[in-house]
DNA sequence: AATATGTGCAACCGCGATAAC
DNA sequence: CGTTATCGCGGTTGCACATAT
């Protein structure tokens, strides 16, 4: 159809908003309600356009915005919503109380996206890894089966695990304070390191590639459980 | 200390859906 | 039933601040 934008009249007021606009915008909406958007800024007697107001109402001054920091627990909700809705932003937004679309929207495209990317990089290479030694496995023995190999792969292309496992790793990280620590990268990338994938120097990481064989996303998670409330002992790890 | 580059976030824009006329 | 107005959504932009060089 084609419809002339809402701010298309001279006059009007963009850009941030002052702190007597949005306390004007609040005083309105709270004795007479927001009723029409695009009546609301003359009846207010704002110089903003209604769609304006609305998103600045919406993702602003609403009372039960929750601000500040996304938890952990909520960067997942929002990466398993993801996955499963794209990017409906107002949907995910729906099933977490206090957070707007907008913000979502952000926090996914300035740091769920990179994770996911490191993911996925990780993904790929895992299962490049994988695949050469699986390969070099069934040179050794034909008699390999194929069905089980698959299975192997398909427990590292579950991002939303992946997923799972960066933020838990993170919360590894973030909970200790020691330098000996290796970052996440040096974790899932020994190989840039020259070290190779029998010897990694990550305690656990028999444990750590079982869970990823059987694809048990819940044992291992207890897993980064574990590994979290030891993060102290781990000043044994060798320096990388 | 000055400048360049990166990051986070609020706000804007355009479009589709739908209600109202 | 077609046209128009409004709302709500998702994509994108631009600015302020932080960090690196």
């Amino acid at each position: 159809m084609g419809r002339a934008p809402c701010c298309e009249k001279m006059g009007m007021k963009k850009g941030p908003w002052s702190s007597e606009e949005d306390q004007i915008l609040i005083s309105y909406i709270q004795q007479n309600g927001h009723g029409n958007w695009r009546a609301l800024p003359k009846l207010a007697g704002l110089l903003r356009c209604g769609k304006s107001c609305r998103l600045r109402w919406i993702n602003y001054l609403r009372p039960d915005i929750k601000r500040g920091n996304f938890s952990g627990e909520e960067e997942e909700t929002i990466i398993q919503l993801h996955q499963q809705l794209g990017n409906r932003w107002a949907a995910i937004a729906a099933k977490l109380p206090g957070r707007t679309d907008n913000e979502i929207k952000n926090v996914w495209h300035t740091h769920l996206k990179k994770k996911l990317k490191n993911c996925d990089q990780f993904t790929h290479d895992q299962v490049r890894k994988e695949s050469n030694v699986k390969m070099q496995v069934d040179a050794e023995n034909p008699r390999n089966s194929p069905q089980h190999s698959a299975s192997e792969l398909s427990s590292v292309t579950d991002s939303s695990a992946m997923a799972r496992r960066i933020i838990k790793s993170e919360q590894v990280l973030e909970s200790s304070e020691s330098s000996k620590i290796p970052k996440i990268d040096e974790i899932f990338w020994p190989e840039e390191l020259g070290l190779d994938n029998e010897n990694t120097g990550f305690p656990g990481i028999e444990e750590f590639q079982k869970f990823q064989e059987s694809g048990d996303v819940d044992a291992e998670m207890d897993f980064w459980d574990n590994l979290l409330s030891g993060a102290g002992e781990l000043q044994d790890l060798p320096d990388f």
